[in-house]
DNA sequence: CGATTATGATTAA
DNA sequence: TAATCCTAATCGC
């Protein structure tokens, strides 16, 4: 179907449910490969986005390109389509011609392999190219860009009072990390979500920086998330049980230490952290839970 | 069959 | 902080 360096798990149609930075990236590669450079027809479109979205019809779709948890397309005669899935949209792709649509789609590309179905976005319009150079400034460096620059988020971090885990979620200080994201990182640094970030040591601020980064590429390689190390997991992160997969979120107890994993709010979400391995006042020479990559 | 839940984010109060 | 938008899987009755 479709060839490395994606694994075959994810693939077969169906996008995780509630996605993250990696995930969008993935849509974006996916949709450049299979039908970015061919002029799609759009079927079937209802809903509030039928107005602009019809538009499209008929016209060659030029690139794609992701964003943090924002998707663009690029069409012929230089508009944008920009999807947002929010917390339930999802992409499903299948062959061409496509089979009869499945649940409420608002959305259908298709191209002459490749059909893709979109629901439940959050956002899914018709833009200028101003229009989207408005919605990425309101964003911060996504690490899976090539064109992250690091320093923004680091210089934001140094200077912020917000606690670290609500910083991370904060999409214009960082764009792409999600709930689970959040909780794992922060176990993988050894960080109490409470911490206020300009709090945070210059070493910690930048090894998150390079531990996101790091596990960004994992997810979009992957396909879901695995945040475990390779050497604490007996088989590939592709046939890791979902219970196995993550240190802290919605765990009962922390994968190192066995400490009753305790859950905070913080951004109006739930945290979960462990207690132990992410004190909220790190001795001298505190480490980590498990080494970084 | 209804209630619940979810990896998001904006707007109003 | 609360209300709101959007969907689908799952669970209990």
């Amino acid at each position: 179907m479709f060839s490395s360096p994606y694994n075959a798990s994810t693939s077969a149609g169906q996008t995780p449910a509630v996605p993250e930075g990696h995930t969008i990236h993935r849509h974006a590669l996916q949709q450049r490969r299979e039908l970015a450079g061919h002029r799609l027809a759009t079927d079937v479109v209802q809903g509030r986005f039928a107005a602009s979205a019809m538009t499209l019809d008929g016209r060659r779709l030029d690139d794609v390109e992701a964003w943090g948890k924002h998707l663009f397309q690029w069409w012929e005669g230089g508009e944008v389509l920009h999807v947002h899935l929010g917390l339930y949209g999802r992409w499903r792709h299948q062959q061409s011609p496509p089979p009869p649509m499945r649940g409420e789609v608002r959305l259908r590309l298709i191209g002459p392999s490749h059909t893709w179905d979109l629901s439940g976005a959050t956002a899914c319009e018709v833009l200028s190219p101003d229009d989207r150079e408005r919605i990425i400034a309101r964003l911060g460096p996504d690490p899976l860009r090539s064109d992250a620059d690091p320093g923004r988020f680091l210089d934001r971090a140094a200077r912020s009072r917000a606690p670290i885990g609500t910083l991370l979620l904060d999409q214009a200080a960082l764009a792409g990390i999600g709930n689970v994201y959040r909780a794992e990182v922060l176990f993988l640094g050894g960080i109490h979500p409470h911490r206020v970030a300009r709090d945070l040591t210059d070493a910690e601020r930048s090894g998150l920086w390079i531990e996101i980064a790091h596990q960004l590429r994992l997810g979009l390689r992957q396909g879901r998330i695995v945040t475990r190390r390779r050497h604490e997991l007996d088989r590939p992160a592709s046939r890791v049980p979902r219970s196995e997969a993550l240190y802290v979120y919605h765990c009962d107890i922390c994968r190192v230490c066995a400490t009753p994993i305790r859950s905070t709010t913080l951004a109006a979400r739930r945290l979960d952290f462990c207690p132990r391995c992410q004190p909220r006042r790190p001795r001298r020479g505190h480490t980590p839970p498990v080494p970084p990559p």
